[in-house]
RNA sequence: GCGGAGGGUCGGAUGGCCGCGGGGCCCGAGGCUCCGAGGAAAGUCCGGACUCCCUGAAGCAACGGUGCCGGGUAACGCCCGGGCGGAGCAAUCCGACGGAAAGCGCCACAGAAAACAAACCGCCGGUCGUUCGACCGGUAAGGGUGAAACGGUGGGGUAAGAGCCCACCGCGGGACGGGCAACCGGACCGGCACGGCAAGCCCCACCGGGAGCAAUGCCAAAUAGGGAUCUCGCGGGGCGGAUAACCCCAGGGCCGCUUCAGCCCGAGAGAUCCGGGUUGGCAGCUAAAGCCAGCGGGCGACCGCUGGCAUAGAGGAAUGGUCAUCCAUGGGCGGGGCAACCCGCCCUGGACAAAAUCCGGCUUACAGACCCUCCGCGCGG
RNA sequence: UGGGGUGUAGCCAAGCGGUAAGGCAGCGGUUUUUGGUACCGUGUACCGUAGGUUCGAAUCCUACCACCCCAG
């Protein structure tokens, strides 16, 4: 009955740390540089300059849904998917030291299964690293 | 049983794996353990608590709000009870419900006339006149217009009419009685005088300083123009040796105005101290006019006493992701049964809506389930 | 958290108690060989939604909805 039952995906290690954006001014940054969209959700990611005072080789995410989303019901619930996948896929996959933004699309972020959505991001991740 | 009225409660459950925020413990990487959204957390429509700002008190003015009466409450525009008006057979529900004899304003079109009395067609009398009619006077019953036309119906009366007179109804006043009051009843009197709109201005009564937790306080870091305190000094006159003390007279400023009280300024110089905006951190920050139970008071809102409980605190903002089973819901297939329905399997899939300083209300949204009380009709006893 | 504003025809809009201007666009016609221009004519409004006040509401009042803006 359990021979199947790999480990779970998640990185108990934490290769990389992951760290939230927390000011404007670096959404605005972002929002600025390579997107990547995806049928669930919009990804903007760029390389931080060596001159931010930043801890290098840190993974920097943040999490944006605006009121086109929906109710503050529908905004959280994207917000707590995205927050999910990035958990699980950007040790793994994202580059030290670049800033990454997730958007929310209305409707479609909280109804699409959830593993494509983790294909997604993964794809979109790709698109942006070139 | 059918139909209806009012009120209340709940608003998925359990478990596995991986996670999030906060508290506590372990020496630490890290681990263990406990707690972690709502009845509306919502809209931000009212009322407060709490902070900071503003010389104080009284009166006036302005602005804003409330608006039948009484009570409850920290307070309210909320709640309870009562009155009045309206809807319903009823239970019950609804009502911005003070004042139009303080004043101003408005009432389109139609109509003779739209608020104060008047008179277009009429009706009646008189004069003139061949008829049609003209003029003078009386009248407001009839006609027509309008949302609204100056009491209604009947009778008397009259030249024709009219509260001119009478009866009933309406209306106004009202001794007296009931009620804390709103209000209710009402002998009797008046003969009709008083159209509507105050969610038009307004009048009356009552209430109200301003800003808001991004308030505000503290700490640390890095940078330029300002303020506070103290000392010296400071208008005119009197007294005096005196820039001291005391007294008198002035000037300016401090709440929108006035009065009273009070405070400050009034030549500058020196010394000391502080602030402002930026970024980060800490506090404010969760014990709340709190919740539950019992007893007592009250028609009730609610109040009092006793006992018990400790119940989210984030800060680009935690309370989740995923899987399984069950429950509610909808659908399909098969079986049993006359039928209502029952059993099994499969699929579907969970109302509205998420704390942001806290509390009392209001308003709005809400799949479904359950409970209590009452009313009408039918049947049975 | 607090404050302010807007909503009228497909678009831009005036109107603030008395039955909804104007312009652009649209449609039809005249002029032109045709198109454009010019001229003439014409349709289109549950006045954001729902109640209320009033004889009468786009207008006044109340609640709600949507959008926009401002301050710390």
């Amino acid at each position: 009955m359990t021979p199947n039952a790999p480990p779970p995906t998640a990185p108990s290690t934490g290769a990389f740390l992951l760290e939230r954006l927390r000011k404007r001014s670096d959404f605005l940054r972002a929002a600025k540089a390579a997107r990547a969209p995806a049928p669930g959700f919009l990804l903007q990611g760029r390389q931080r300059h060596a001159d931010e005072e930043t801890t290098p080789g840190t993974i920097r995410v943040g999490f944006t849904c605006s009121k086109k989303v929906g109710n503050a019901v529908a905004r959280n619930r994207a917000k707590r998917r995205l927050r999910e996948i990035a958990r699980l896929i950007l040790p793994l996959e994202g580059r030290p030291g670049w800033d990454y933004v997730l958007v929310g699309r209305p409707a479609v972020t909280a109804a699409l299964p959830f593993d494509q959505l983790k294909t997604d991001l993964s794809r979109a991740l790709k698109k942006v690293h070139r």
